[in-house]
RNA sequence: UGGGAAGUCGUCCAAUGGCAGGACACACGGCUCUGGACCGUGGAAUCGGGGUUCGAGUCCCUGCUUCCCAGCCA
């Protein structure tokens, strides 16, 4: 992975972002001696999906190019929602995406201890205070938009009471809920987040990590801020939202009286055309049985992308593609696609497979014979090598690939026409058979005996090439044809994101593919020619019972034409 | 209607007072044993109104639009 792609891609010599244009000023300056520190900090309560991996590649990436670190930390400082299971998920598509914390993972629980200590530091400086008040009479208290809040009753305790107060508390002397630790800021401030915000809260839940050891725990922006100043974090980069609690984080950092001072910087958070990214959403199509789980081949996590056969490679060429800034925006998957698309024709070896298949018989060519042609594993790629592909008289080849009256500009197989077989032979079409329902159930050609191998002896131009298998060595393969989950461009712009639910998102087939299917372990990316990019399931991929995944289509000008065609036809006046 | 932030091709990102550029998408053409890939060409934008300046996307004023904030979530 190249991370000077990401520092410079138009090759100027300038930083390519704001991010990083301010890390170089904050360098140039001198400070933290030119070191340069992020974290990219998870909270363990759910899947990650691309949105999170814009950031990872981001704080990864910003660390590398300058030769500083980069934490993986868990935010683990909400017992109620944090699990384990999480944990080792994030770190396994963390390290599936390609990045390494430097030195262990942290956990914001690591620190437990020591921001109980600054907390105790701010109650000594009078700038923080317990509070008895109810959660509801804070919210009542706390003012609007446009109107200041009130100062709680218990806002002039006396440093001494403070102090015994949240050490009782630390000690679970009061029960949850009963008193929390707040910030002594400004009740009147309009920036909400600073009306004395919550520092500590009574859970006496057990912690995933810290078990009952704490009856106690931090909030965010309290934990956070020092978290990062502990680890000398030089910058946090986080998303817009957190931009109303800057103020607050350097607070928390100075009040506390912390060596060290971080600078946090927010960006806008990604987000995807036709997809959803919300936690809440996302689980909402698991909880709902809408996917089949966070691994969906059809969800933007992960693991659901893993399991699509989407490379890592191209998760990272993506987000150093959509760059970083700080407009809300929503990008075209179709670049997405584009990144994905570049990656797998450049490694993913080739295959021929029928998904729709019609029989093809080769009239001139013996019943019982057989050859092997080779094909190359990938165009794209001499070192690859060639692959040897069975023929014989019986073929498939895809029911697209056949029409009785072809209109203009379609290249494929129809009576009288001459297409080229992938690979193997030039083959005219001499008829074809309807079965009782008027389907086209065979399609007959003679093959040209001195087009061996795909050429035409005398040099004579055949547009059509088509793919094929040969029908009694093609395997028969599950194939699950996934496409976008969702129908607009934007789910739930207008009410319920689900009902942009696209309907026919996966679709299953029964395929024929080339033997060498067989040989395909699970997560192995292939394309079958002409049709697809495909990924063998890493999950239910068995050799002798194969289950391919179609992780994106190949562009596709013909169907691109039709549509266009169709589209137009339905635009004629007076047709309706 | 308080505070914070953001408005540049269809989309995303650049242009740091000096020729508005790149990528994706789209259109057209070339090439091709994948209608893929690749190559070429083209259309396409500075939110509106004022001002400063030789010169404004950039600076100033003003208006408009969008996003974020009233968790003991992160």
């Amino acid at each position: 992975m190249s991370g000077r792609e990401g520092a410079d891609p138009s090759g100027s010599g300038r930083p390519a972002d704001f991010i990083r244009a301010a890390i170089a000023a904050d360098r140039a300056a001198g400070r933290h001696d030119g070191r340069v520190a992020t974290r990219f900090p998870p909270e363990p309560n759910g899947f990650l999906h691309i949105g999170h991996a814009k950031s990872i590649v981001l704080n990864f990436g910003v660390a590398e190019e300058n030769g500083g670190s980069c934490h993986l930390r868990y935010d683990d400082t909400n017992p109620a929602k944090e699990e384990q299971q999480y944990v080792d998920a994030i770190a396994e598509d963390v390290r599936w995406l390609g990045y390494r914390s430097t030195g262990p993972a942290r956990f914001a629980s690591d620190h437990f201890d020591r921001l109980y200590e600054y907390a105790e530091t701010l109650i000594r400086r009078g700038a923080a205070y317990v509070d008895d008040l109810s959660a509801e009479e804070i919210r009542a208290t706390r003012g609007t938009l446009e109107t200041p809040g009130q100062n709680s009753r218990y806002r002039d305790r006396p440093v001494e009471e403070n102090l015994d107060l949240f050490r009782r508390m630390r000690a679970g002397e009061f029960p949850d809920g009963a008193r929390v630790l707040r910030a002594r800021m400004d009740m009147a401030s309009p920036n909400l987040n600073l009306r004395d915000p919550t520092l500590y809260r009574i859970r006496r839940i057990r912690h995933h990590r810290t078990g009952d050891a704490w009856p106690i725990y931090p909030l965010y922006d309290f934990a956070h801020a020092l978290s990062d100043s502990i680890e000398g974090i030089t910058h946090s980069l986080c998303t817009l939202e957190f931009e109303n609690h800057r103020p607050l984080y350097d607070w928390c950092v100075a009040a506390s009286g912390a060596d060290f001072v971080p600078r946090q910087i927010e960006f806008a958070r990604l987000n995807l055309g036709f997809t959803v990214l919300s936690k809440r959403r996302l689980k909402q199509l698991v909880d709902e049985g809408r996917v089949s789980g966070w691994d969906d081949p059809r969800m933007p996590t992960i693991a659901g992308m893993r399991r699509r056969g989407i490379p890592p490679a191209a998760i990272r060429a993506f987000c150093r593609r959509v760059g970083v800034a700080k407009r809300d925006s929503v990008v075209d998957v179709a670049l997405f696609e584009h990144a994905i698309r570049d990656e797998l024709n450049r490694t993913s070896r080739r295959l021929m497979g029928v998904l729709d298949p019609v029989k093809l018989v080769v009239e001139n060519y013996p019943p019982e014979a057989e050859e092997m042609f080779a094909a190359a594993n990938n165009p794209e790629d001499a070192s690859a090598g060639v692959r040897h592909v069975p023929f014989s008289r019986e073929l498939f080849i895809d029911r697209a690939d056949f029409m009785e009256s072809p209109p203009r500009r379609f290249f494929r197989m129809a009576p009288g026409r001459e297409v080229r077989l992938r690979a193997a032979w030039l083959v005219t079409c001499t008829g074809f058979d309807r079965g009782p329902d008027g389907e086209i159930v065979e399609v007959r050609c003679r093959l040209d005996p001195d087009s061996r191998g795909g050429s035409a002896p005398d040099g004579r131009r055949v547009r059509g090439t088509l793919h094929w298998v040969s029908a009694r060595h093609a395997v028969e393969v599950e194939v699950r044809l996934y496409d976008r989950l969702f129908l607009a461009a934007e789910p739930g712009r207008g009410g319920d994101f689900r009902d942009d639910l696209n309907p026919d998102s996966l679709r299953t087939v029964r395929a024929r593919i080339e033997p060498l299917v067989g040989e395909l372990a699970p997560g192995g990316r292939i394309q079958l020619e002409r049709v697809g990019y495909f990924v063998a399931d890493p999950v239910e991929h068995r050799q002798e019972a194969p289950v391919l995944n179609r992780t994106v289509t190949l562009r596709d000008a013909w169907a691109r034409l039709l549509k266009r065609r169709k589209r137009h036809r339905s635009r004629i006046p007076g047709k309706r």
